[in-house]
DNA sequence: TGTTATTTACACTGTACAGTATAATTAACG
DNA sequence: CGTTAATTATACTGTACAGTGTAAATAACA
């Protein structure tokens, strides 16, 4: 299968193959998954729908061609360094901010969306193709391992700490967002910063 | 329409609704929206598919009144009254366990996880169907407000406390809960514990 | 018991869509 | 250029399912 072992002549089809992968995430996004049909996808991305059957064999295993690049990205985008110069409170608002714009970016909303109803239907499902990402909660408990470490934060359980972090911005701000039509980013900040407050509140070192 | 003022002969056809609303619950909680066919639902209703039609006449229609009575009874399940007697601690920890016991039930998982699924693939439907509803987190923010008066809290923004309350709690229980197979109410605990704690330690007032 | 509202069985229509077949066309690479 | 892998247009198959039509059966009520 390999170009460089195949006695085949093979070329590129990476052009198309992305071309594909672009329209299926537009598709996914706007119309969801049922709605997004295999010739409304082949359109979107201005290709034959024999041509996206020739590089994804079902609509599922295009779906998860989608999925795995959402993913990557998103665990790309979640990264958090500790700062030993800077307060607690700003860079555990900078990092709620960064996951309230995250979520609330209009090509990443649709595709949460999608997502979401995916997998809450059959969650063995979810479980199985999550399992191959990293935790998203992997950054934020490094974090809180360094600022206590750096004697700003008396935290005995990092896990559970970081367990109430993500609660309080994924029940405030992500799921939210999900049933709205976004977050409005400046009537949240009141919310984001009392959040934030609790959180510091309950885990700041005593001087 | 009205049996007393209509002059044509009515019969009593309550039975049948609701056997034919209990099959629905079951066909949506167990197969999803979308799977569970009209022919699938009536066979489990024990009703023929055209009475389904005589009662209700649209699968939408069937669905809406499957949220109507689920949504009801939540609302009549989620009540907290406040005790000036007990620990703060001891009531918010009570509620909590509901809130896990509510969404663990199996009966309603299943139907939690399909109203998500609708819900999410239209949004301004969803709206339009909670609207007729009063906000879930009313009960709570009477509890507060009495706990306020009370003097046991500081809280200058109930709405914004209760936020913060609800936030963790569904961040943590609810959406994970509807994620796997239900939470696991043992390991849970030290979590509910911990998020507790944060809440009163943010909101308790100084003695 | 007779009337008739309601229910049933069953066949049917129309539609939407995943996936396939195939012959013709295009364009990358040597 | 010529070869041929990749792509395209188009027509097609099979299936699933919402919703309808109808005539016969059932059972609640007067």
């Amino acid at each position: 299968m390999d170009a460089a072992t195949s006695p085949v002549k093979r070329r590129d089809t990476s052009k198309k193959r992305e071309a594909i992968l672009n329209g299926a995430i537009q598709a996914f996004a706007e119309m969801g998954y049922d709605q997004a049909s295999m010739d409304a996808i082949a359109e979107i991305a201005g290709v034959s729908k024999r041509t996206v059957y020739n590089h994804f064999r079902t609509k599922e295993n295009l779906f998860q061609g989608v999925i795995a690049k959402f993913l990557e990205e998103q665990q790309a985008l979640k990264r958090i360094e500790y700062d030993p110069a800077r307060a607690l409170e700003d860079q555990l608002t900078a990092f709620a901010h960064a996951e309230m714009y995250l979520i609330n970016s209009p090509s990443r909303l649709g595709l949460s969306r999608v997502l979401t109803s995916v997998f809450i239907r059959d969650i063995d499902y979810a479980r199985r193709i999550t399992a191959q990402y990293a935790s998203p909660h992997e950054p934020f408990m490094q974090w809180l391992a360094a600022a206590r470490e750096d004697n700003k934060l008396a935290i005995d359980n990092p896990p559970l700490a970081a367990k109430v972090f993500y609660a309080m911005i994924e029940g405030a701000i992500t799921w939210p967002a999900l049933f709205q039509h976004g977050i409005d980013t400046e009537a949240a900040k009141p919310l984001l910063d009392e959040l934030i407050a609790t959180f510091i509140e309950r885990y700041r070192k005593e001087e």
